[in-house]
DNA sequence: TAATCATATGCGGATATCCGTATATATTTC
DNA sequence: GAAATATATACGGATATCCGCATATGATTA
């Protein structure tokens, strides 16, 4: 079970945090999703959540060509609590909006 | 004001989220009782306290010989349901009981 | 003011973290 | 099976973090 300095680590990094934040209020995301909405290169951003996974923070689902990551399903509450708390800190900012301007997302219409 | 990254930043280090969690449940101590509570080296404990004083998550106070360390009272309260929440996780373990244990507490009746 | 106790800081050295670039792997489509 | 798309990984270098040890500073007491 992760600890919660695990955790914080896992958090103290910024394109994590984002990430995680962003699969907070979005379910899930396929990695080419965050690529555009945090605007990072493709392999910064699998970097990071496969270092999230191999944490057990999140969970990832092949779709076909994609990858869709999600909190996971097991996450304590505790953890759960301090993302929320994080969130109502500062919310998302633009990247919700960055999202929703993606062409052709490939998450829409699969949950 | 803080951001949830430095935050956690500041929380992925074994010795400061202890030290954390210590005052949390303890209100305010002096550095000496942090280092018989953590078992750690005098100096190990006095920087990580000051890097969570320049980051405004701590205030110190002098009382003679003694500095106190105690949660910032302006610390945002997303900031302390953070630290409910790790608090939850696992309390401080032994550590209170070691603390308990700590001959000639300069803490006492100071509060 | 000398001695003592509490705390803070300077300095290396070891290790960890993070990134960009290039490339490898997996899946679908033609 | 070749091309295209999505994702993952290997590598090297820059930077950050953390520690122990030694020492400096601050406060009290004799």
């Amino acid at each position: 079970m992760i600890t919660p300095e695990t955790l914080f680590r896992a958090l103290s990094d910024s394109t994590r945090l984002r990430c995680l934040l962003l699969m907070l209020s979005e379910q899930s995301l396929c990695v080419c999703e965050f690529v555009h909405a945090l605007d990072l290169s493709q392999p910064r951003v699998s970097r990071h959540l496969g270092h999230l996974r191999d944490l057990g923070i999140v969970q990832d689902e092949r779709r076909g060509q994609w990858v869709h990551y999600r909190l996971h399903p097991q996450l304590p509450d505790w953890a759960r609590e301090v993302l929320q708390a994080a969130f109502a800190a500062d919310g998302v900012g633009d990247i919700r909006r960055r999202l929703a301007a993606m062409p052709n997302r490939p998450s829409i219409a699969c949950d």
